[in-house]
DNA sequence: TCTCACACCTTTGAAGTGG
DNA sequence: CCACTTCAAAGGTGTGAGA
């Protein structure tokens, strides 16, 4: 990256996305400038004091976009570009290289048999004004990444579908149309980037990111945090839900050594369809709850075999029943003192099982009959049968995978860490939060760190254990072993975003309009970790990136700019019951490909109604979820978990080529189905063995215990700086952006 | 349906102790 | 200086009452 922040300011550029104005988060987008489908437009919820730091120089993009834009349009080759647009293609062109080696990436759901029984009872997720953790917590292990390579693993959760759901007749039904979807955000771990050596050796966890339904919540830190945040807050960043709607988490991994190069880098997107849950504000199913209770260390409390609060109660509603029998056969000698003291016993067998085989073992014994052994050592230790104990036995049991076992080297080092912990505290999520502190378990991890051959085929299981019979799935259900397995994205090639074809894309039925293609247009803004911007690289790089990564701006231009037969199709989309956003979409697939963007961007922005968190909403996607959204009128967004893992490639670099049609796409999308097509799928089973279980923790250990880190983009874990070493970092930062911002006034000022 | 205070629990890191 | 233990604060849970 070769720009500098001494780029004239273009004139005509609207202040209001200037980044530095305190009015406004310090969000930048990276326009699809080059016709390609930014995976998202990134907008970066940073720490405070921090956000100046990330500061751009966003008046230069639209110029800057219109040119490439108009060059993408009219094929005009880059060289003939002003020098500013040319100076921006640069850093796209040095990326393509490595792009272009060949990496395989496979993701595995860790703690999966957790995952699936909560899914099979229709998942809930608690979520809080001030933000709940997700349990499961979601955790993957990468495998086939670049040793060498740097990686930045995200993480988001998107609308799974468009309802809305209630609770009625202990089962989730459908309670109409879905609200209108909270902004989205991305979270990058906290590690990214490391290299794909560092990640593999890890269970990346994201158990860190919280769950809120608090549009006002800070936690993405954006400019209008008033105040550092805390160490605490400092890890946990929230992503904000509706209440009562079904969301599914998505996994990304972007080959990139900076973050700031993620609105150019390919995103390979990974769903677990059982990781889909229904947020909720208080619990509705009692299954559920018990579960979560069975399994989650911190809900220890209420578990009935313990000496929490349930047992308690338990225990003193038993006494006063004894008690009351005892008066009673004091009161009727007659009475049958044995079965009175039975059915008092049987009233709270039933209702809440015996302490030891607690109702969740049963639920547990319901779903897994096979998995006995998984109840005893439930029963020892819930904790580890949470993670450790249930999940690795069962997956011991069920799991044809000896790879992680076969690691040695990697599991004696976890398992010598473990020493260090006391085994009467075991950590609620062993192979990250125990590992984090270096007390990690190999020999329970290891067997947790298998490998799903089936990780990159279909799933033959739908939402809601709906059986969605889609031929594709149809097709791949040979080949899955496994009734989850992760839906794989790639965005790459972005020749298939071009207008002329968007519309005519084929998706299937349960694609076309599926979300899960637009994916990543979803504009998610980005959580990162402070430590994330302690990073010398990102930051020198990063001036030279604003216009690149500013806005689209100038996209006031908005709506004014749509003709007629645009403004119908989005008409008619809305007509059609589609969401604003697939209106939009439906709008901006017909019209010009740099329409598309305005109008797109105009719309996000305007119809932003969260202020500085959120200049991006769902309708600021780009041309490919455009087209997966127009493709179809009914939206179906359901099937992207029940259809084949698509592997869709769009390039960032790449200018816009119109597809004859979508089967090009769909060839790369879903190599299962064609055969040899996609490589990747193709290799289930031929995964090298996962090295070492150990957690790559949100807390992150990865970076202090690695020097192997390039220098200049070492991210620095929250965990591992203090408050003020936090604070003098942020202040550095907007040293540095109180220069780059005079710097750039001076530039506008200067400028016609 | 949501919010809040609450009790119960784990995690975390600092302080203390001993070798 | 290191390893270990102890302790307290912070924070994660589901509960249940009330709005």
């Amino acid at each position: 990256m070769n720009i500098s922040m001494r780029e004239p300011v273009i004139p005509g550029t609207s202040m209001a996305y200037h980044p530095f104005l305190p009015h406004r988060a310090p969000d930048f987008a990276m326009s699809a400038v080059l016709g390609h489908q930014p995976p998202f437009f990134p907008t970066l919820a940073l720490p405070p004091n921090g956000a100046a730091a990330l500061s751009l120089p966003g008046a230069l993009a639209k110029p800057i976009m219109d040119q490439l834009v108009g060059a993408a349009d009219s094929g005009i080759p880059f060289s003939s570009l002003g020098h500013q647009a040319a100076a921006h293609l640069r850093p796209l062109k040095t990326l393509e290289p490595e792009e272009e080696v060949e990496d395989d990436p496979k993701v595995h759901l860790e703690a999966k048999e957790l995952w699936e029984q909560f899914h099979k009872r229709g998942t809930e997720m608690v979520i809080t004004k001030s933000g709940r953790r997700m349990f499961p917590p979601f955790k993957v292990r990468c495998t086939g990444l670049d040793k060498k390579a740097k990686y930045i693993l995200l993480m988001d959760i998107v609308a799974a579908d468009d309802c809305r759901y209630k609770f009625h007749n202990s089962r989730w039904m459908v309670a109409g149309k879905a609200d209108p979807e909270m902004p989205k955000r991305m979270y990058i771990h906290p590690d990214s980037p490391a290299t794909g050596e560092q990640w593999m050796s890890k269970v990346v966890t994201f158990h860190k990111l919280k769950l809120t339904n608090n549009i006002s919540d800070k936690h993405g830190f954006s400019l209008r945090c008033a105040s550092l945040p805390s160490r605490s807050s400092l890890a946990s960043l929230q992503t904000i839900l509706n209440s009562m709607h079904k969301y599914q988490p998505r996994f990304h991994i972007v080959r990139a050594n900076d973050i700031l190069k993620l609105p150019y880098s390919t995103f390979r997107t990974y769903v677990f369809p059982e990781t889909e849950f229904i947020a909720v504000t208080a619990y509705q199913n009692d299954k559920i709850t018990q579960l979560k209770i069975d399994n989650n260390p911190f809900a220890k409390g209420f578990r009935d075999t313990g000496n929490g609060r349930r047992e308690k109660r338990k225990q003193l509603t038993l006494q006063s029943m004894r008690v009351y029998d005892e008066r009673q056969k004091k009161e009727n000698g007659t009475s049958d003192e044995s079965s009175s003291e039975q059915t008092a016993f049987k009233c709270f067998a039933q209702s809440t099982s015996p302490a030891v085989s607690a109702v969740g073992t049963s639920n547990l014994k319901d779903l897994c009959p096979s998995d006995g052994e998984s109840d005893s050592e439930s029963k020892e230790d819930p904790l580890e049968a949470s993670d450790s104990g249930k999940i690795t036995t069962t997956t011991a049991l069920t799991v044809n995978n000896s790879s992680a076992a076969a690691a040695p080297g990697a599991g004696g080092g976890a398992g010598e860490a473990r020493e260090k912990h006391s085994p009467s505290k075991p950590s609620p999520y062993p192979p990250d939060s125990a590992g984090s502190r270096g007390r990690e378990s190999a020999s329970k991890a290891a067997p947790d760190s298998r490998h799903s051959p089936a990780t990159i085929s279909s799933s033959t299981r739908s939402l809601a254990g709906e059986e969605v019979k889609s031929p594709p799935r149809e097709d791949c259900r040979g080949l899955a072993k496994e009734p989850f397995a992760p839906l794989t994205v790639q965005t790459d090639s972005g020749g298939h975003l071009a207008q002329g074809h968007l519309p005519s894309l084929a998706f299937p039925p349960g694609l076309a309009g599926q979300q899960f293609f637009n994916p990543l247009g979803n504009g998610h803004p980005l959580l990162l970790h402070p430590g994330q911007f302690a990073m010398g690289g990102a930051f020198s790089s990063m001036a030279g990136m604003g216009p690149l990564l500013a806005t689209v701006s100038g996209a006031s231009a908005g709506m004014s700019g749509l003709d007629n037969t645009a403004m119908a199709t989005a008409a008619a989309a809305a007509a059609q019951g589609l969401s604003g956003a697939s209106a939009a979409a439906a709008a901006a697939a017909a019209l010009p490909f740099h329409l598309q963007q305005h109008v797109l961007a105009s719309q996000g922005l305007a119809m932003s109604p969260f202020g500085s968190l959120f200049p991006y909403p769902y309708t600021y996607m780009a041309a490919a979820a455009a087209a997966s959204t127009a493709a179809t009128s009914s939206v179906h967004r359901h099937p992207f978990l029940s259809a084949v893992r698509p592997r869709l490639r769009y390039s960032p670099y790449s200018v816009p080529v119109p597809l004859p049609d979508s089967s090009n796409l769909l060839t790369t999308a879903m190599p299962s189905l064609v055969g040899g097509g996609g490589g990747a799928e193709g290799k289930v089973g031929a995964l090298a063995s996962s090295p070492a279980s150990g957690a790559l923790d949100s807390g992150s250990e990865l970076n202090s215990r690695s020097s192997t880190l390039s220098s200049g983009s070492v991210s620095l874990s929250p965990k591992l700086c203090s408050d003020k070493e936090a604070t003098s970092e942020l202040q550095n930062i907007q040293r540095l952006v109180s220069g780059l911002e005079s710097k750039q006034d001076r530039a506008r000022s200067g400028s016609p």
